[in-house]
DNA sequence: AATTAGCACTCAAAGGTTGAGAGTGCCAAC
DNA sequence: GTTGGCACTCTCAACCTTTGAGTGCTAATT
């Protein structure tokens, strides 16, 4: 039972009349419309062997094929042929892109957004966790009971937090700090932070009503969130859509499993092996780990975040997926938006430094 | 045909078993469970009056009634009594906002998802925009090719950008744009940044590389987006759990609305006249004026959001929905958060301090 | 030896029928 | 005014039947 072309043949057209249709698929639909030239029984005995070797599977005795995540694997793998985006799609994921590069604001969410919507699909996007150290201190006074903590990280973002007093400070104390503590606390991890430090610190300042405690605490938050990895999904109505979520329990154990934070997040641990070119990523159902997830499939495209940060998009959705379009198009989505995040080169004047900065908002 | 005071008891025995049940309610039952040792004839024939003056529905002629949007109406305003909150739940609102405010990160989108976890309904959280000036600018000078933008809005958030160039520049000139900046932009709106007064401050400056434009067209950002209000939905999952979102396409279409932040911003604009209490509206069915709301239902709750910002938090569900309970919960939260975001006081040490600075994330 | 026409067989899905049960409305009696 | 009783209505679930798409196998054809 070797795996002739024909075999292959037959498959794929199996598999992409089943991602159109999301209905078992027959011999007679095959022997009409594969352009193969042959009858319906011979189709027959193909796919009884193609369902022998794994590839397709039965719902029922009397009902057309199906394929097998296996199946899947190998379409993914070998069979499909890359899906060529038309002209159209590339200008409407250009314009997307560049309305959003306009609009300055980058974030993971409008990222999230954008996928969905190019590919209607729920969509999810991650940043892989950028662990930073503070690499400078400002305090800016504003009045006796206010200032404000700027600091710069190494991953070159900004934070900065305004702080109210119950009580009042100088203007040289706040200068004081903001030496102290770019002296001391620039350059280290989270974990450097411990309350001798701070105790230290303390004493050497002269400060006895815990603004050094203040100042540190949002050292530690910041650093501490710089590991976090930030993830979000947009879209998730879109599973509703699917014939394969009709069933709301189902539906309901993906999307809850997907509006959870963490979970998105493991989606980034995945391993490397599903690769199926340079940055686009496929999991089929069982492929994935997450019990919720063995009935669907995940798609994940890298893109660079610049400041050597690595984000993903991706969508999930069932693992009768139209993985060429979709493939095709995460990974456009994917380098345009590394063009648009690139540090180095601005796509047009000073757009760049605008999209650059961050920390605009939320 | 008027509307005795049994008339009520037996609406709200109607209503009530409704909203526990989702099926509609036979005379017998209220016989049987009211406790107003009536027999069900008697029931039977209240039941069809309320019917007639349309406070009941009836899916069918040999079915039971249903609760109309009338007739929830009836029983918000006048019939229900004050759900008590359990010591428990309230412990657990309590030990919720506490864990929040210890991480410091008092967002939207945690204030969303708290209020979805506490009531297991799909919530929202508004904030409604607050127009604001930036009362004042800081630059500072990291180095000849690289400074921070920091701007202290009057609202009392800090906004902050990085801005690299691809050339360098002196620190005096940084200098110098800080002051002109804060002469110039400070506590002037929007709409006043246009380009005569960017060239002006172009000529004055001497800058002849677009560091002005850079600068303005930051602060044109940070005001814009200041008016814009802000809006996340939360635990949208939880439809589906409920039997009148059993039908995917039902379910789609309220996701799908609500998936929206515009959507969800015009929930902020709902008119007044349906509050309940002091700081609590209900919208039934048909009140709402989305026509993808129109057999569900939205309560709302405010909160103060500190520095005079104001806050919603709400849920959506179907218009069977226990509002006694989701008001009272609802209710406690908004209160909880106000008291945590209350400029003044600090509900324990510089826990306060902590949550008051913004923009630490995201 | 590979292909195909033909046929008997299988099974899910759709449609129809029936009976049970919950509920109503109305009337006559209390 | 309230209630027991009864005829009536309508949904729902269970069951049956039919239909049709699809299969696997065999025998004939190329």
């Amino acid at each position: 039972m070797k795996f002739s072309d024909r075999k292959k043949r037959i498959l794929t057209a199996i598999i992409e009349n089943y991602i159109e249709s999301a209905e078992p698929v027959g011999s007679k639909t095959i022997s009409r419309t594969s352009g193969l030239g042959l009858s319906s029984a011979t189709i027959r005995n193909e796919m009884a062997e193609l369902t022998a070797m794994g590839y397709l599977e039965q719902p029922h005795t009397s009902a057309g094929r199906v394929p097998s995540p296996k199946g899947y694997r190998l379409y993914v793998n070998e069979l499909m042929r890359k899906y060529k985006l038309s002209l159209e799609e590339m200008q409407a994921i250009n314009y997307s892109l560049s309305q959003k590069a306009h609009q300055l604001d980058m974030l993971m969410g409008n990222i999230g957004r954008l996928a969905s919507q190019l590919t209607n699909y729920p969509a999810l996007a991650l940043a892989a966790p950028t662990p930073a150290t503070i690499q400078r201190f400002d305090l800016i006074y504003i009045d006796s009971n206010t200032f404000i903590i700027v600091a710069l990280l190494s991953n070159n973002t900004v934070k900065n937090k305004l702080i109210h007093l119950p009580f009042s400070v100088e203007q040289g104390m706040v200068q004081k700090l903001s030496t102290l503590f770019n002296v001391n606390l620039t350059g280290i991890t989270e974990d450097k932070i411990t309350n001798i430090l701070i105790d230290t610190l303390e004493r050497a300042s002269g400060d006895t009503m815990g603004l050094v405690s203040v100042i540190a605490g949002f050292a530690i938050e910041v650093l501490h969130k710089s590991q976090a990895g930030e993830a979000v999904i947009a879209g998730a109505p879109n599973l509703l859509r699917l014939p394969e979520f009709r069933d709301p329990e189902k539906a309901h154990r993906v999307m809850s499993y997907l509006s959870d934070i963490n979970h998105l997040l493991e989606l980034s641990e995945l391993k490397n092996e599903n690769r199926i070119s340079d940055n686009v990523k496929v999991y089929i159902g069982p492929e994935n780990i997450a019990e919720e997830l063995q009935d669907s499939s995940v798609v994940l495209a890298g893109y660079n975040a610049g400041d050597n940060m690595q984000g993903l998009i991706g969508v999930v959705g069932p693992t009768r997926m139209d993985y060429s379009r979709v493939a095709a198009k995460l990974s456009y989505i994917a380098e345009g938006l590394s063009l648009l995040l690139a540090s180095g080169e601005a796509p047009r004047g000073f757009d760049k430094l605008m999209i650059k900065g961050d920390d605009i908002d939320e």
